[in-house]
RNA sequence: CACCCUCCUUGUCGAC
């Protein structure tokens, strides 16, 4: 017989995530396991409230159950929650101390970042390529490799972290001198070589490695699809997209990009009907290519329909959508996205969202502020 | 004890 606690596993894994919670109520005897892995489910699918109170209705929680929790809060841009979490738990597991690095690593926050790494009782080597990649992000690449040449056992993911580093810093012979002495190089290693010839400018020597790599995937073809599209040659661009030998969301977001760019929206948006998956960065793209070709009505629409379709927003469609209420006066429009913002209570804090939602008010109020001249204008007359 | 949570590469947006 199958244990319920893998069926509902199997359910959440193929996406059927109604029919593994269904299962999960029905459980007459619900495991440690079956508790955490729907907490995870919840979580990872932004509904962070349900995950909170199953959570509390757990009976045993165990690190790996607050941990959970807290890359809840921290994927959803909830700093303090998940500081909070963290210092309310009774026992933090490695992976607990790691989770909360990483978050704030994510926030930015790279001095309180390192406090957590000095006070982390076991610094593990994911401690140590977090703050590798913080160093690398924060453009301290001297700091980045102090830390990568104090670091034992390092893995893969510790030169390739490094090696991107110097990629995004611009410096290609330290991103070259890496690459050579990388002990086993693997997809991502000589995927973020590509990727460093291809943003510093260089395509050809991008084309070259691209061709002796051993390690080609699907990464590979869209990163070179996407030098091509940077570069202006949307011809290019498209033979490497029909030439893929696999092609997902990733490649055809970006050929939609590179369409709306050169001007060819109803390519773009033929391209975005066609696709099979489409997550919410696909939908933005199209969004944001009708806005930022001063199609407004087409990208409100759009936004409209992302959301009918239940699609989770991210920050980019709200700021895009609210954008394009502004272009177009919508206050009407921005103010009942205004309104399922604070009902979501998932980006009270972002700025970028706030940012567009005062852009938008500043311009509706403006143009109803002339309307009401205007029309004090005509009553007088 | 094992399992499930934390780190690296490709696509959208990010306020002088």
């Amino acid at each position: 017989a199958i244990s319920g606690t893998t069926m509902m596993t199997a359910y959440a894994q193929t996406g059927h995530v109604v029919e593994a919670k269904e299962l999960f109520l029905r459980m007459p005897e619900k495991t440690s396991v079956s508790w955490n892995f729907m907490i995870l489910v919840l979580a990872n699918h932004k509904e962070l409230a349900r995950a909170k109170t199953l959570f509390d209705a757990m009976p045993e929680r165990t690190a790996y159950s607050w941990n959970i929790m807290i890359q809840g809060y921290v994927d959803n841009s909830r700093f303090q929650s998940a500081l909070a979490a963290f210092e309310r738990m009774p026992q933090r597991s490695t992976a607990s101390w790691n989770t909360v690095l990483a978050g704030l690593v994510a926030a930015g926050h790279l001095r309180e970042a390192e406090r957590v790494f000095e006070a982390t009782p076991h610094r593990d080597l994911h401690a140590h390529n977090t703050m590798v990649s913080a160093y690398c992000k924060a453009g301290a690449l001297h700091r980045a490799r102090e830390l990568f040449d104090e670091t034992q056992n390092r893995n893969g993911v510790t030169w390739n972290t490094l090696l991107s580093g110097y990629a995004t810093a611009g410096d290609m012979a330290r991103t070259r001198s890496v690459f050579d002495k990388v002990p086993h190089r693997n997809f991502v290693c000589w995927n973020a070589l590509l990727q460093a010839y291809v943003q510093n400018g260089q395509l050809s020597t991008a084309k070259a490695t691209f061709d002796v790599s051993p390690c080609r995937d699907v990464a590979s073809w869209n990163a070179m699809m996407q030098g091509f599209a940077e570069e202006g040659q949307l011809q290019d661009a498209e033979l490497l997209f029909q030439r893929m030998p696999k092609r997902d969301v990733v490649s055809a977001t970006a050929l939609v990009v590179a369409y709306a760019r050169h001007g060819h929206i109803t390519q773009a948006r033929a391209l975005f009907d066609g696709l099979p998956v489409r997550d919410t960065i696909a939908w933005n793209a199209m969004i944001a290519a009708y806005t930022q070709a001063g199609l407004a009505l087409d990208a409100l629409n759009l936004f409209k329909v992302m959301d009918l379709e239940a699609v989770p927003l991210d920050h980019a469609s709200l700021s895009s959508a609210l954008d394009a209420c502004a272009t177009l006066a919508a206050l009407r429009e921005g103010k009942l996205i205004h309104s399922s913002i604070l009902h979501s209570e998932l980006f009270h804090s972002n700025t970028i969202v706030a940012t567009s939602l005062i852009t938008m008010y500043a311009r509706c109020a403006r143009l109803c502020e002339a309307k009401r001249a205007f029309d004090g204008l005509t009553k007088r007359d």
